[in-house]
This record gives C-alpha cells, structure tokens and sequence, in this order.
DNA sequence: GCGGATCAC
DNA sequence: GATGGTGATCCGC
C-alpha cells in the first residue's frame, strides 16, 4: 500500500484537525465558532502536547478515526445495489407519517440562566463586574463570564490552559452551596408556572405554560417575559428563554412560530451539533457520511444513506430532528425514577495498594453518606476507575440483595487490577435495564 | 448482565 | 506541573 496517496493524506490531516477540535474540549463547538478559533485551538494543543491528557486524546481520536473508515466501508457495501430513488420515495413517506405526528398546540419553555455560576459570583462580589473571570473547581472552568469567553475560555477547560488564552483571568473558586441555594429559589419561580416543570441541571428547566397562559389570558410571550422579569426581580440575575411547540432548544431568546415550514427553516441551517445528543463523535461520524455541511438541513438531502445507516444514527430519531418534532410533554422526575447514585473522587497518582484502598473508602463512605440522606439502596455495583493515562476500567457485579453499607461497597476493592490510579468511581444501580 | 463509549450540564 | 463530578443511555457482546 502506498502511503502517500491523496485519500491517505487527507485523512492524515483530517485527523490533526480533528484531534485539535477535540483538544479544545466538548463545549468548544457548541457555542458557535468564534472568528479566531483556528489560533485558539492552536494555544490550546500546544499547552497540552506532550502532556498523557494529549496522548490519551489522541488515543481516542484515532479510535474515532477508525469508526468512521469502518461506517464508510460499510456504507459503500450498502450502497451498490441500493436503488437510491426508491429508497427516498420510502423515505418521504415516513416522513409524511411523522409530519402527522406534529402537534403545534403545546407552549413549551425551555429557560436557562445566563453564565448561572459566574453571575451568582458576580453578585456578591460586585468588584467583578466587566472583568474576565471564571469559576474554577479542582482545577477545572464550570462557567466563564462574557469578557471571558471573548478569549476562547469555556466551561469544562483546564485552568491553566485558559490562562494561556487569558493571562489576566481571575479565577473564583466554587461555592457550591450558594449555588444550590440561588438554584432553588430560581425553580420556585419557574413552578409558579408550571407545577410539572422538569429542571434539567440547576440553572436550566423546561416549562408547559399553556395551562398558565390559557387562565391568565396571556400569550406565551408576555408570559415568558414575566417569568424573566419575576426570576430578575427575586433575585437579580438574568436568564434566557425560547418558546417553541416541542422542546427543541430555540437560539438564546426567541420565539419560534408555531408553524411547520417556520420550524423546518429554523431547522435547516441549525448546526447538527446544537442537537441535544449530537456531540462531537456523532458530529464527525455524520460529517463523514455526507452531512457536509453539519446542519440539519443535509439530514433531508443524504435520507438515502441515513436509512441504510439506521443501526448506527438512529433513522427517526435523526428525520424528526430535520422536521423539528421532539417531545413536547414535560413532567417533572420523581425520585422513585432516579436509577443509580455514585460518588467519584480524583486525586494525585496513587501507587500503593494500601493507599489506593484508603481513597476506595473513603468514596465508599461518601456514596454511603449520600445514600443514607435519600434512603436509597441499589443491586448493581459498579466500580470506575482511572490510571494517570486518563485511561478507564469499569467492573460491575450485581447481588441478589439491598445494598446500602459502605461495607459492601467496600468489596469492589477485589475488582481493582492495577496501580498508577488517579481516580476512583463507585455506582449503585437500583437496576439495570431489562434487556429487550 | 458487563464493559466501553458518548453525552448533558 | 497541571484536564471535574453526577447521572443517563446505547451498543456489542
């Protein structure tokens, strides 16, 4: 085999490309390219180079790189004796049924508080205010404010990387508590106008306020401002929202029309990557099969190939993010309905046995501690854990009974088969999913 | 049921 | 010098 042919090196560079991408984190691609984001990612690969965090992303990368010339093998395979025509006429069809499906009478909010952690902070320490700060936690950004982010600092970055973006960054250190604190007086607001109302995370919450606006005699609009204006009111922070039929998550602040074709426009030129589900693997998967221009419009256009791809993307799931048809019932989780609880801890390379089993206690203990407040027990446990090569072991051994001691969680140690770790998971299923 | 991977926040 | 914690889900054994 030749190793210089075109083919060959376009997936060479393919690769450094994507491996750069992947360097600059998972929230890197979500916000919308920034202008100078090709020099940003570049900062960023070169502080990591070197580093085992670099090899093992590069690790992956290739892994993924390897996906994907397996989907294209398969994919050409499929494709010889497909009759593309006929096969898209199938593909209009289940799209006419689904179109069926739309239901445009819901009033679905979908709120988020701005830069929730970096605004709180913002709060109670005015003198932040206009400066480029970010909240950090074990040496990791959880939010950045505006100034920030203007530098190419994200959420889930390394501190020290985004110094090197941003030397002048102030970093705050977590306050967890007054977080929670600020998180439950925000979802009171948002339970005023919707008792079902489901809270996805601690600043964020999707909403079905059509009974509200139907007894109020308010349209969703002036009821979305209200509920902006009340969360500002009780609490002087901001926060964001999009209106729409269904839960797809609408851009910022904006009202999608309660139409078909208005949906299906939003749709079209919507980055595939915005989708809640597609991350950055599942965006260069669908990249490489013909999703070229990695918007939701491409779905439509390359049907053909995502119907005989339907194992790997999931066929539907991909044709009702084309059509902008998701759920459109929000009920809030009950407890009954949690399906595991665990406690992680990470710490600096431990070598020793001894050492590393007095870390697994103390997890152990955390997660017991955790347990008891909720009076949770579980069958399934599973241990995770990671070497100082960022890779990861997960052993699991369901029982024939509760479990809720530390000392049964304990037992994993049996399952530990290596040293050099660095980080330690326990997790308790209450139960597995029931194979199909 | 188990283990690896992906994803959201 | 250095890259988090919690919970869910899906796929291929």
């Amino acid at each position: 085999m030749e190793s210089n042919s075109p083919k060959d090196t376009l997936v060479r560079s393919q690769e450094t490309e994507s491996l750069v991408k992947r360097l600059a984190g998972p929230s890197s691609g979500k916000a919308g390219l920034a202008k100078d984001q090709t020099e940003i990612n570049r900062i960023i690969s070169d502080a990591s180079k070197g580093s085992k965090f670099y090899e093992n992303e590069k690790k992956k990368d290739k892994e993924v790189t390897v996906r994907i010339e397996k989907i294209l093998k398969y994919k050409e395979e499929a494709f010889k004796n497909l009759d593309v025509a006929k096969v898209e006429a199938s593909m209009d069809h289940l799209i006419e049924q689904l179109e069926e499906q739309r239901d445009l009478t819901q009033l679905i909010v979908h709120v988020d508080m701005d830069a929730f952690f970096a605004n709180v902070e913002l709060l109670d320490n005015p003198s932040l205010a206009g400066k480029t700060f970010a909240v950090v936690g074990k040496g990791v950004l959880t939010t950045a404010s505006y100034e920030a982010r203007k530098f190419g600092v994200r959420s889930g970055m390394a501190a020290f990387i985004a110094k090197k973006l941003c030397p002048h960054l102030i970093l705050v250190e977590n306050r967890h508590w007054r977080y929670s604190e600020i998180s439950d007086q925000i979802m009171g607001i948002f339970h005023r106008y919707d008792p079902d109302m489901c809270p996805a995370g601690c600043d964020e919450g999707y909403l079905n306020i059509t009974a509200y606006c139907e007894e109020h005699a308010m349209t969703a609009e002036e009821c979305v401002r209200e509920i902006r204006e009340t969360v500002f009111r009780e609490t002087k922070l901001t926060v964001s929202a999009g209106i729409a039929p269904n839960k797809n998550k609408p851009n910022g602040q904006y009202q999608l029309d309660f139409d078909a074709k208005a949906i299906k426009a939003f749709t079209h030129d919507l980055p595939i990557r915005k989708v809640p589900g597609i991350g950055r693997v599942s965006e260069r998967l669908l990249e490489a099969i013909g999703i070229k221009a990695s918007t939701c419009g491409d779905i439509y256009t390359q049907r053909a190939v995502i119907s005989i791809m339907d194992k790997q993307f999931g066929l539907v799931y991909l044709l009702r993010t084309y059509l902008g048809i998701s759920s459109n019932t929000v009920q809030a989780h009950t407890r009954e309905e949690r399906k595991s609880i665990g406690a992680e801890r990470t710490f600096s390379t431990l070598h020793k046995l001894d050492d590393i089993l007095a870390k697994l206690d103390e997890v152990a203990a955390e997660l017991e501690k955790d347990m008891q407040e909720d009076g949770w027990v579980g069958r399934t446990i599973t241990l995770k854990y990671k070497l100082d090569t960022y890779r990861v072991f997960t052993r699991a051994k369901s029982v024939d009974h509760w479990v809720s001691k530390k000392e049964e969680l304990y037992a994993v140690r049996q399952m530990i088969h290596s040293s050099h770790l660095t980080n330690i998971n326990i997790l308790l299923d209450w139960q597995r999913p029931a194979p199909p």
